[in-house]
DNA sequence: TTGAAAGCGCTAACAA
DNA sequence: TTGTTAGCGCTTTCAA
């Protein structure tokens, strides 16, 4: 008891147990061992609970490199994201690394901005095969990229997004782009800007279907949708500010504008502000994600559940490398998006 | 040239070429081969050449489970982060990815909250050395975790913090806090008061200094510092949205509001425009990172270099896995804050 | 159902 | 300066 006590979590012996420990522990071949730790078939159930048990008692963790070596899975899984700053990809991040971790499975994180790097790091991994699935946060995959890999034996997901011949989880960012513009339409307003973020390391143009909602709603009410409202910024607030100025700027300027997303929206309202606009009372705005600072700006908004995209797609791709996907491409998955009111989004004309 | 046209960069062979094969190739044993790419001593030139052609002709590239079992590097970086869909951990993440892809080694990213997910973390990292080094980002490592890691051969650095007996990239917290309320002293204040986040995870109170700045400048002025007018709240704009409710229920609210960061002083901002006061006629707010929707809305802040404080840390793994920073712990090295002057703070009871 | 033996690709003595 | 010889820790035939 002292003993216990005294010695706290200092358990591990200096050099971690090996397999030989293990088997020799519980009276068995290594060989034995590793099946019986692998859940193989083929070995009797106290063998099994035998060798369980010594693992346990030494504190036994397979090391990853000569597992790997020997023909099994690394055990860890690439992340390859495009801006690991932006609240939209922290938060996929973090969604994936709990079921990652959950699964036991180490993520392993890929800047990959413009397509030069997304090709270089399509190139570099099969070389040599450091991970054993690939989950691609928000941008679409070439076709020959996921052959490259598929043949490979390396499993391919997509996060935040959506995709046709493997797996992925996102949105349905036409339908949330649809709820934004509805919301507006129905509010009255006939005049309906949209700031549109460059898109870039996408393959599709629009490729989230925001700027066909813009376009398809305002058909559906009968308007013709003007080109010259509809403005293209680089990503961000201060891209969100020149929109909105350049959508000031219009000889007849909209009375409501849809951004990309919140960000974007945050920066328009800024412009508005400053130019001694009352939102909503003069202009409304409505944005997509629900960005923690959008409720604090009162700003009305499309919520998307971000972080749950990541936690999904992470599911995806444990249960892709328990082999319980084989042969069958699961459907895009796409998760619920919701209108949430606050005060930015009003009748046009009308205080709320 | 047609040939070349048509292949494009399918160049890698089905199966990844071996040190053997190079070896082969350049006419040398396995050996000599592995000590020329590895910039060994006692290799004659003119073999190292042709080593490092060969290699290159067969777009050689090491087995990184071969390398690490036999004895090597695993080429690889534990990153320890506590909230990766924060701003602030993200730049951090995407400097550190910038430093160690230019190393040439892989970001394994854990998300580390608590105290007992840091405990488990430390704990089962030896088990299964699995990285090189380890970098923690903002929160400090317990001397017998330090001493645990050191003892196992793995490197380890704090980024976005203070450290004491290890390398370590920060800004003087301290000295940032001072630059927000000497500045907010300046302009005539003499009742501030402050809003603290809760330190989660962290070991001392207060460690990152911003409080005792707060007091000490207060002190400096030849002001007590009124306990009433520190508010300790979660994380984030709601608790800094609370923490300003929290000061303007005061008997004698504060003319000037110091917030431990941008997001809590945004929430700051909110409840003071809910309560109809104006910012900064009525009261004064500054925070502290220079967030990239401070800027947005007109913020006072104090900037710190947060991507450079990840890409110097990544600078200094890389180093020491070079073996560079051998026997001699670099100081903790802080990165320059600047005070940001925008339009949430003025002179107590006046326009600006 | 279990064991013995042969590697996976690389590095590190130890010789030559 | 270079080659030879052993493993690193695990999985996997192939036999028993």
């Amino acid at each position: 008891m002292t003993e216990d006590t005294q010695s706290g979590r200092r358990a591990a012996p200096a050099s971690p147990a090996t397999l030989d420990d293990v088997a020799r522990r519980a009276g068995v071949s290594p060989a034995t061992a590793s099946r019986a730790l692998g859940d193989h078939p083929h070995v009797a159930v106290a063998t099994r609970a035998r060798v369980r048990e010594a693992a346990e008692a030494l504190d036994y963790v397979a090391s990853p490199e000569a597992t790997r070596l020997a023909g099994g899975p690394t055990g860890r899984v690439a992340v390859l994201v495009p801006h690991p700053a932006r609240w939209f990809f922290g938060e996929l991040i973090e969604g994936l690394e709990a079921a990652l971790r959950a699964a036991d499975l180490d993520l392993v994180l890929f800047r990959v901005g413009g397509p030069e790097e997304r090709a270089a790091f399509f190139d570099r991994l099969p070389a040599r095969r450091k991970v054993d699935a690939v989950v691609v946060l928000a941008f679409a995959v070439a076709e020959d990229e996921h052959d490259r890999l598929a043949s490979l034996g390396v499993d391919i997901v997509v996060a935040g997004g959506r995709a046709a011949s493997y797996p992925s989880v996102g949105v349905d960012d036409h339908g949330a782009g649809r709820q934004a513009m509805d919301h507006l339409i129905h509010l009255g307003h006939r005049r309906i800007g949209m700031i549109a973020v460059e898109n870039t390391g996408r393959l599709a143009p629009d490729p989230d279907g925001r700027t066909s909602a813009w376009r398809a709603a305002l058909g559906d009410a009968g308007i013709a949708p003007a080109d010259e409202l509809l403005v293209t910024v680089p990503w961000g607030g201060e891209g969100g500010a020149d929109g909105m100025a350049r959508l000031l700027g219009l000889r007849t300027p909209p009375t409501a504008v849809f951004a990309h997303d919140d960000e974007t929206a945050l920066g328009a309202v800024r412009t508005l502000r400053r130019a001694g606009l009352r939102v909503p009372e003069d202009l409304s705005v409505i944005g997509v994600d629900d960005h923690p600072l959008a409720a604090l700006a009162d700003l009305t908004t499309v919520a998307q559940p971000v972080r749950e995209q990541g936690r999904r797609a992470g599911e995806l791709v444990a249960a892709g490398l328990r082999g319980e996907l084989r042969e069958r491409v699961p459907p895009a998955e796409l998760l619920p998006t919701r209108l949430v009111l606050r005060r930015t989004t009003s009748p046009p004309g009308a205080p709320r």
